[in-house]
DNA sequence: TGTACATCAGTGAACGCGCGTTCACTGATGTAC
DNA sequence: TGTACATCAGTGAACGCGCGTTCACTGATGTAC
């Protein structure tokens, strides 16, 4: 994530797919700095990369699919980083509340790309013009299917009173999200410290006597 | 809610503000069909109330001031909505209830408006260039002041083994902000009846046995 | 080994559009005398 | 009762800007013969 303007050469034969990673950087960091998606214009990521705005074209056919490729990349990076915190852990309670922290972590260090992701008219399947929709995949692999695992794994070991992994990990998604949602977006509201608020709305909707 | 662009003659004098309510209609009904910040131009807004774009001027410094009292006008109505659903119960626990369940009615069916309520960078008191900062009365004496005020009865009932109103207000807050920022924007996702999926998590988030 | 050619990876200028903003103005209506 | 004037509630034309998109082009590099 540099996101510096810098020179740049020509690409060599054959490496001219390395034009199009400058391009998802380059949009990627304008959303981090701007936070809309607005931010991302074709002139704006030619801008930022050092290219004239018509090179785009042959990698993408629109601001809007540069967007796309962006929050394809995120929904990846969030699985990996929730997948990496509770990959060394065993017990089961400790694996879910450490994938919820790393969720909510990603979102509040992220707090324009968490947004992108789940924002109106973005969703999986949807409206985005030309976009490729997001396969249910894209989501059951990721973040989500480690929740619904993780639920369903505390109920499988007696210790969640749960009676659906699906239905409770819902509930558990959306506190999480809205936790996220507002921690960014409210920050001078008198917020309770993460370790204090989250894990008592976390077992509560788990279903997890503390 | 009207929104159609209708012949207007010009107002009699004195009554000049009919004009800013217009302007402020107008941009409402932009969000509400598009759903983006940045469908409230100066002159998409002027093309919608039928007046010349430099009309706009003595009413609003900038589009971003209309957008800023579209914010006000619809905490008010949230607020209201919420008020009066709670207005004729009784028991504590159904007004908690009902007061949640309107909060999140008016979410839903008003996805727009809602997500511009609790935008990043929309923030009571932050960092909208020109639009004055929200008190935080605005919030206190709204929804938000609701919600503390129906757990704080509950409370004094004995039915909440909670201890703090306010936290326990923040922790059901985030939850019906995740449910509504969800189901709004991931509508293909497998989502429970709204009376099935949100009375138990509402209960347990504000302690209460079911 | 040379050389003509194709392809790749872009460039630079130009277009039309909607935008925010400015400026001088217009014409109805109330008010002072 | 008339009339000059101030004010109110706007208008219309023009500007410069950034945008997406198009078009013909350029120059390095690999490949066929």
């Amino acid at each position: 994530m540099t996101g510096e303007t810098t020179a740049r050469g020509r690409n060599p034969r054959g490496a001219g797919g390395r034009l199009r990673d400058d391009i998802v950087a380059a949009a990627r960091d304008l959303l981090v700095e701007q936070g809309h998606e607005t931010a991302v214009t074709l002139r704006g990521v030619a801008r930022r990369v050092g290219i004239a705005a018509p090179s785009i074209y042959p990698h993408f056919d629109s601001p809007e699919a540069i967007v796309q490729a962006v929050v394809v990349e995120t929904f990846h990076t969030l699985g990996s980083y929730v997948s990496d915190a509770i990959g060394r852990l065993d017990d089961p309670r400790e694996r879910l509340l450490a994938g919820c922290r790393a969720y909510i972590t990603f979102g509040i260090e992220n707090p324009n790309l968490y947004g992108l992701l789940f924002s109106r008219n973005r969703q999986l399947g949807g409206q985005s013009p030309e976009g490729r929709p997001l396969s249910e995949e894209d989501l059951r692999g990721g973040a989500f299917g480690l929740l619904v695992g993780g639920v369903d794994d505390c109920i499988r070991a007696g210790i969640s009173s749960a009676t659906s992994a699906p239905a409770t990990a819902i509930d558990i998604w959306v506190a999480m999200h809205g936790i996220v949602s507002l921690r960014g977006a409210q920050y001078q509201m008198p917020w309770p410290p993460r370790d204090v608020m989250e894990p008592p709305i976390l077992l509560a909707l788990a279903r997890i006597q503390p």
